[in-house]
DNA sequence: TTATCTTGTAAGCGAACGCTTACTTTCATC
DNA sequence: GATGAAAGTAAGCGTTCGCTTACAAGATAA
């Protein structure tokens, strides 16, 4: 009568925790992410969690590592060492908008609830991850200014703040509407008002 | 040996019961903000507090009511009629930052916690409040270009996105650096890389 | 004064959550 | 085939949370 487990590794369990965490913010929310909910759609039970994690806490904190991981690799690969650095921009703002309609925006649903304090304790480990996107489209815009495609007066920082904002205000409207419209629709006329703010010629 | 308790009307109540959301939302995040949280804050007992108010989901409604209230008369007191669209833009972006930087990103948090399906139906709601903030924003740019301040092959849907991604991600990058540098410093960089994407000059 | 409405309290209910404990089963290794 | 580590279960502990209930007391009007 003892109904049969699939023993797995902790190898495996850990990264179906963590898939299973991230299908959880992504159709049901934050708020959802329950220790249980989590075990049930592994198909354990929630001591057997505890066996892989030690804490809900370090769940959502690799689940955080994964998704700057795949990011952070998917922004990379769309810039191109040869390319001119608006054409990588202009790649980039495709490839991130893609990884967002494609994973249902959960990076931004998990910078949102850092946001508003967590409790968790994972605002640090939220604001390290915004810290290296940032880092690195000022790495690309620097290089567009060294090209001279880009606006020598133009501060970094803040045009890296405002890429930024692009994706974001993108990511929640769309979330906020059921995930309705194609995000690529979008793009093109927010890349266009977006590169003219930086680019040298007019 | 009774305590004495000031009684007050449901009106005054209930303007305490909303502010002490508020606060509780600004200084210790969005779980933080309990029935019994509030009830503290405002001097009374959990119980009390539904004498004023149905639910826990409704006092949140209400402050959004609120938000969104105080926002856009403070920004439709940015813009001036006889204003060129353009420095009506920019004193609207100055009078948002500012309302960010006063009120704690509030509004941000809010939005935030809609974003990742809130579970307490407030995401209708919050879409409902962005959605009147961005047909503000393009009844301005609308302004622009029938005065020619603003370029009219501008998409006026995709530039209040744009505008609204400049203070969400200002916002979010000073609540997650535990609301540092002041927000008027960035503006001006901001600013101008937004503007110059949408003027009709070079 | 008395009746009534409103605002308050104290106590607790039922559900959910994160996590622990005591015990069992599987599996690789000697 | 015995052994011990690893992976699993069932049960429940302690807490928190939104909300309700039974009752008390201040305000108002006849």
């Amino acid at each position: 009568m003892a109904i049969r487990v699939d023993r797995q590794s902790t190898t495996v369990r850990r990264r179906q925790i963590i898939d299973a965490a991230r299908d959880i913010i992504t159709s049901k929310g934050m708020e959802s992410v329950t220790i249980d909910a989590i075990a049930e759609a592994v198909g354990v039970t929630e001591g057997a969690i505890y066996r892989h994690f030690q804490s809900k806490r370090s769940i959502l904190s690799s689940l955080i590592d994964d998704i700057e991981e795949s990011l952070m690799g998917t922004l990379r690969d769309a810039r191109m060492e040869e390319s001119p650095a608006r054409e990588n921009m202009e790649r980039i703002l495709e490839a991130h908008l893609s990884d967002v309609e494609g994973r249902g925006a959960v990076s931004f649903i998990i910078i949102a609830e850092a946001t508003g304090f967590d409790g968790i304790g994972l605002q640090s480990r939220v604001a390290l991850m915004l810290t290296h996107y940032l880092e690195f489209l000022q790495e690309v815009l620097e290089d567009g200014k060294r090209e001279g495609s880009i606006r020598p007066d133009v501060d970094v920082q803040a045009a890296a703040t405002a890429f930024l904002g692009l994706v974001q205000s993108t990511a929640t409207l769309w979330a906020l509407n059921s995930y309705l419209p194609r995000l690529a629709e979008r793009r093109a006329e927010m890349w266009r008002i977006f590169m003219r703010g930086l680019a040298s010629q007019a």
